[in-house]
DNA sequence: TTCGTCATGTAATGGGTTACATGATTAC
DNA sequence: GTAATCATGTAACCCATTACATGACGAA
């Protein structure tokens, strides 16, 4: 029951809701698509799936793989320990999805929360989003304020750091609007069921996102990896 | 010896440099003027100070005002007890400002070093900089090659989550361009001792920092603070 | 005189990492 | 056969927060 971090069960949960996994690719999945923010050790993605599992909203499939074909948890390697989402376990994951208070937009979730906009419903999205727009906006009025006072007292080196620490909040911000923006303008497209679309057409309407282009780009020809 | 964190050790040590303080008022300055990144409680911050003071660095002067006049800790009220950096502290310190191991530019430690460029030898500066750059470099770059083989698989929200967290990374390092930039033009100016300064001409070239405008300013209008 | 803020502390708890222990499977 | 990576776990520790306990001082 003890040793849950919150942001670590949901995105375990969120995760396994796509298809089921074992703990060391989970871990991966975890620090890539997700781990801009976050990164996760051994000691504790695995005590934490197991109290997931005492929970009951998970279930362990050990042993050899499984009818239910895991996808790409088993090309080539066979898994040791499968880890599958039950139905309460989803249900539980579907509340948490919905929840929209005020720890949602802080630092550690917001990215997390971010992740799954392709799960969660529309209103909930922009709550969060907007939530977390004025927090930036509150977070940014201390600053100002802030730098008012000292600014004299303070060095250069000091005064750019601060400079630099509130452009990035600003830039925040106007990504979030975008967002906003976009998520407003967007017709209510709540994405179906990942473990359920088999081959259909995804050709995601999930709000219209802001198109971006320029920087970023990952380079297509480098394929250099595993 | 124990419940030392490293980062409050030398912004602690830091600003007592600057002038002696007591605890509440070191807390707050640890929350503005280097706290954009981080922000400590008091459950940590007395026992560290109790920490420091037993390794000699620190000491108390508990009871009324001392003569060495305290500066603004004691505008209005009177402080208890009041830390004072001693010479063993002030040598510490100095070892701690001029090394640029590569723990000196993770995201924890780089802040707070970067507060503290003020009191840095030109040489470090420009080592802690070009690391941090390598470092987020390096980071961009493994975003890239796991974007590269994920792409297809992520829906729009991830995606977009990935871009904004590159264009971040992206974002830093053009900053950090900048100031290496600027440190190579400026001259070596090792700013002085703060405590001896008295009221010197501070018009500080430390090295040349690029000018910014627009954006980040603080309303000057507005000190409804207090 | 009561409330807000200044001011100092501590014990319990939380949330996480590191280092270690162990072993299977694959690539060379 | 041996190195690398896959794979699972645990115990010891670390860093910091929360909640609590305590009390002084100034302003309304």
């Amino acid at each position: 029951m003890s040793r849950r971090s919150g942001i670590l069960e949901f995105a375990v949960l969120g995760l396994l809701r796509e298809s089921p996994m074992h703990g060391y690719e989970l871990r991966k999945r975890l620090n890539t698509s997700l781990g801009v923010f976050r990164a996760f050790s051994y000691g504790t993605l695995y005590p934490c799936l197991k109290s997931l599992v005492a929970n009951g909203w998970l279930i362990e499939e050990t042993g050899g793989a499984p009818e239910g074909a895991p996808a790409a948890a088993l090309t080539g390697r066979r898994a040791k320990i499968v880890y599958r989402l039950t139905a309460s376990g989803k249900e539980h994951f579907e509340e948490l999805l919905a929840h929209s208070g005020p720890d949602a937009w802080e630092d550690e979730h917001f990215g997390v929360r971010f992740a799954f906009f392709g799960q969660t419903s529309r209103d909930v999205r922009m709550r969060v989003l907007e939530g977390r727009r004025s927090r930036l906006e509150e977070r940014l009025e201390k600053m100002r304020t802030s730098l008012a006072r000292t600014r004299e007292r303070l060095d250069d080196y000091t005064l750019e750091l601060q400079r630099h620490g509130m452009e990035s909040v600003e830039r925040e911000v106007r990504w979030l609007n975008e967002l906003i923006e976009s998520e407003r303008a967007g017709r209510d497209q709540r994405a179906p069921d990942p473990a359920e679309q088999g081959e259909k057409d995804q050709s995601g309407d999930t709000g219209g996102l802001p198109r971006h282009r320029g920087g970023s780009r990952p380079d297509p020809s480098d394929d250099t990896t595993t």
